[in-house]
DNA sequence: AGCGCTCTTTTGAGTGACTCAAAAGATCAC
DNA sequence: GTGATCTTTTGAGTCACTCAAAAGAGCGCT
């Protein structure tokens, strides 16, 4: 039932090429990260967990660590986040938007090559490498919400 | 020999007109942010501490979060950074450049208005209220350290 | 297919930022 | 000054994440 856009065997290919090994809980994890982006490590425990129980917390922070030392994953880290959540979709320098009321993530397209995200006003003199960028705003549904009380209040 | 922009009493106004009591503790924090933006909470309490050798690190958690809560502060959260940054300049909605190699940081100002920053490809239907930005790059020290350690190696 | 080196996972313990709650203390309106 | 209320302190606890050593699995080789 699940939607994905790896199949595990280029997920196994990649791991190879990258030198590592093929192992249940790194394909689970990218599978699972690959379904369901923007995942904490723990909620990546908690997916994989009805189909490899024995893969502890441990090893889930291993394998994500890993797998962003090279590449295979992304780490994002979002402001009133307390954990770091990783996604599939790399090398393509998007950015974030959250709904500051439910927390909800959705990814945003960077204007590449002619970004305003890569073209700060001062630089202090620094080389810029990229910019992370994370809107943060009302999704419709929380707005709705917050209408229908306001009405009622 | 510090050079705060906002004086004393200046904090004590802006407090009571939030409703909140003046306390040594709180001028200590803003005073102590004032001279030194972006610290965390634990060096918010050592740089207070010979000032105020009682104050707690507790307490000092309770007033970054109340003074954030009411204007007085703005939290910054960097990525990879595990403790959050506090910083008195406020409702500016300024950005960040972060040397990842020493963690330097550096103000940016924002392109109001006319804000690349606040015009997202897609919103799926969020309505933005702001955009944080981190560009993460090298200072120049640190790109003239690594120009060094390369020619000898 | 089986062996064995090497990498990975597990197990166990620990750190550090941050939170919650109740008691002690300070602020400020009166 | 006095008292109600807000703050700070004290004490304990949570959670993401880290470090390290032992157990286990992958895979190159024969
Ligand atoms: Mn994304
Ligand atoms: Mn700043
Ligand atoms: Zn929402
Ligand atoms: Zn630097």
């Amino acid at each position: 039932m699940s939607t994905l856009t790896q199949p595990r065997a280029a997920w196994r290919d990649r791991l190879r090429a990258a030198g590592l090994r093929v192992t249940a809980g790194r394909l689970a994890a990218l599978d699972y990260l690959d379904d369901h982006p923007h995942s904490t490590a723990a909620e990546v425990l908690e997916g994989v967990a009805p189909a490899l129980p024995s893969l502890s917390a441990q090893s889930v922070h291993n394998i994500v660590h890993d797998l962003t030392a090279v590449g295979l994953l992304r780490r994002v880290d979002l402001p009133d986040s307390d954990a770091a959540r990783y996604e599939t979709r790399t090398h393509d320098n998007h950015h974030h938007v959250q709904c500051v009321v439910c927390g909800r993530i959705e990814d945003v397209d960077c204007v590449v090559g002619h970004a305003p995200c890569l073209t700060p006003s001062q630089t202090h003199g620094m080389r810029i490498l990229e910019a992370a960028v994370t809107f943060r705003g009302i999704c419709p549904e929380c707005e709705a919400r917050t209408r229908d009380a306001a009405q009622e209040g």
